[in-house]
DNA sequence: CATCATGTTCTCAATTTGTTCTCGTTAATG
DNA sequence: CATTAACGAGAACAAATTGAGAACATGATG
């Protein structure tokens, strides 16, 4: 039996909504979800997806919303990609299961971030507008690191760190002939994190 | 047993006044901790958890709770990073929960793997020793693609692809002032793959 | 021991949520 | 036109969930 626009509508909010919280949304929500205000009209969606067999519901309880099959839309969803130590010569390039995969948060580490990079002035530093720089949460830096400062609680910036002997006054270095150091009071500068790694997507 | 919603907001107040505090918080602030006044309901949520197989209680000891399962918020494996548009000015930058995350295999497509690249041919596309390149399996390419290319099936090589025009001889090109291009006929040239994406770590 | 704080058990009431209805609208169809 | 299906609103009811607080038992402490 085939599902309406609306039955469909809502399972797909239903495994959003489990796959986010890791609970079922009640019937407020998964009217408010898909656009209507009658909790009557969700349980009746919900109660035509128990008849076609794509949930289950422990009857009264609130968020009693079970899934049953993985009918849904998601393959087995693979996160990971082969990393290949040389291109096979020869032969064609195979995938060799479990060869070495990697995944973003495996390869970066766990306590970051990305931001896509605007503007030009870390080109020479191979980071170009339009890239996404991967930072680490940090509050901060080493010399010489690459960091996302934030200044006079304002701008956000990526630059390099330098801080002066003393420490009173830090150095946010452009990696671009042309552009300017520019140098703060250590006060006005705060570190929001630390480059390191980032993506370059060619379209 | 699924939990109700304030079972589980109580289970995750205990978890965390425990990882601050070493001990087990009492009733009166458990009932404080999510908002409501009475020691008996706290209890009754506190039990409610035992019977669940999450709690145990040594019955009548003060802040006698104590975790069981690491039932806890142990994310399986995340495999995403938190893609920030820009960096909040101001506050300290928090990863707000389906923001908008991404994943190797979501940001760069399905039909790809990885390989480190080895030289400096393509430095002048901002394609540096050791990066790691991010290829889709193909076996034709477009001119100007950057491809990695199986030279009489012995050398696997990443340049910049060029056809001649009637398409009897290949053009490899390097992305570096220095290094010259080198031509061959299209028949001992295979395309294994072309350049989507590239990622780097800096250590 | 004396006292207080805390844990435990209980009842009562209020609120929220799920469930079942009826009613009206719209569109498609014969 | 009559019929049917899909849809949305919302009323009405039952049950789950929640909150308050009294009363008592027991642990903690000087």
């Amino acid at each position: 039996m085939a599902l309406t626009d609306n039955q469909r509508a809502v399972l797909s909010f239903i495994q959003h909504y489990i796959a986010e919280n890791d609970v079922s949304p009640k019937l407020q929500e998964i009217a408010e979800g898909i656009g209507i205000r009658s909790r009557g009209v969700a349980h009746r969606y919900v109660q035509a997806l128990v008849d076609a067999g794509f949930l289950a519901i422990d009857r009264g309880r609130h968020r009693g919303i079970r899934l049953l099959k993985e009918h849904s839309h998601t393959p087995p969803h693979k996160d990971t990609m082969p990393l290949l130590g040389k291109i096979a010569a020869g032969s064609p390039i195979e995938a060799i299961p479990g060869e070495d995969e990697i995944n973003l948060t495996d390869f970066f580490g766990k306590n970051n971030f990305a931001v896509r990079v605007q503007g030009d002035s870390m080109v020479d530093a191979g980071i170009y507008d339009g890239d996404i720089a991967i930072i680490e949460f940090r509050e901060t830096a080493n010399n010489g690191d690459i960091v996302v400062a934030l200044i006079d609680e304002q701008e956000a910036t990526l630059k390099r760190f330098k801080s002066t002997p003393h420490g009173r006054f830090i150095q946010l270095v452009p990696e671009n002939r042309g552009m300017e150091t520019m140098v703060y009071e250590a006060s006005r500068v705060r570190i929001q994190g630390v480059l390191v790694g980032q993506l370059r997507k060619y379209t």
